[in-house]
DNA sequence: GTGTCTGCAAACAGTTTGCACTTCT
DNA sequence: AGAAGTGCAAACTGTTTGCAGACAC
């Protein structure tokens, strides 16, 4: 479902980290790196609620603090991307490592697919260009609903 | 910088949200009016404060709960579209009678700026068909760097 | 050793909700 | 009359913060 892109050329997650928090000044603690491992856990969107479960189901008990003082600085370094708020709190999903997707969003049920196209990139391009921005990603979320859904609502 | 669709043929706002609360059994009330009207008098982004102050300054006093109360409504009849949540509280824009645009962000001076492109549609169009899907809308965010921030940055 | 980080608990901010009263039909 | 809506204030929930002790460098 989330390919992900070849890593054998890649810096780790861990090293990326390390490096930006290094440039920052700020310290790799245990645990930002069990925050970092965890988020790379498992490939679908999380909140920090269900992270901090997962932490505890390790028996790390990291505390909430910690978890949302981290979350920023995993954004910051681009490992992490914001995906979208709902239900009263925000949802993320890691991206480092991964080729870039989009959201389909069923309005009825509320399931998520992904998909790629590439189109999306070249309207990017130009209009980094016509606005003389420097672009560094962007977010499509298509939404509607599926096939199920429509069918209910007949 | 943000044209209007021709009205001549299209219902107003306002008689399509009364349609829309007529449908669901709702009341038009002159509280729910007076927030569609604010809502429609300028053409920006804002959030629930901002939308109680310029009520306030038209002398009109409506509660927060009604006002938290009609947002989702205003959304459900397709009429605003929630845009983003960010430093800690949603924002919105009124989208109908408006030509779909997307948001151009600039990560240094949090600017935004509003563009139209065919491609995304038809981006659209061709995903909506692969997963079945029925396509009732998108959000385009593309982010990165103005030029005044690329400048500053060196 | 020094400055940063953590965990805790309290504070905060946006949003939701229960309730008594009002309003629309 | 009856159902639905409003305003108020209290409650709720996700997130942030001050502080004392712990820890990375």
């Amino acid at each position: 479902m989330r390919p992900s892109l070849n890593h054998s050329k890649m810096k780790s997650e861990l090293e990326v980290f390390r490096e930006f928090l290094e440039q920052k000044g700020m310290r790799s603690t245990p645990e930002r790196e069990a925050i970092l491992t965890e988020v790379f856990a498992h490939h679908d969107h999380f909140d920090v609620e269900e992270l901090i479960m997962r932490l505890r189901h390790q028996g790390l008990r990291i505390s909430r603090a910690s978890v949302y003082r981290t979350m920023p600085l995993l954004v910051e370094s681009g490992l992490v991307q914001e995906v979208f708020f709902e239900d009263g709190h925000m949802h993320y999903e890691h991206i480092y490592g991964h080729e870039h997707h989009c959201h389909l969003r069923c309005l009825g049920c509320r399931k998520i697919i992904e998909f790629r196209n590439g189109a999306v990139e070249e309207v990017e391009k130009r209009i980094g260009q016509d606005q003389q921005f420097e672009i560094t990603g962007h977010k499509l979320e298509i939404y509607g609903y599926c096939q199920a859904c429509q069918e209910k609502k007949d």
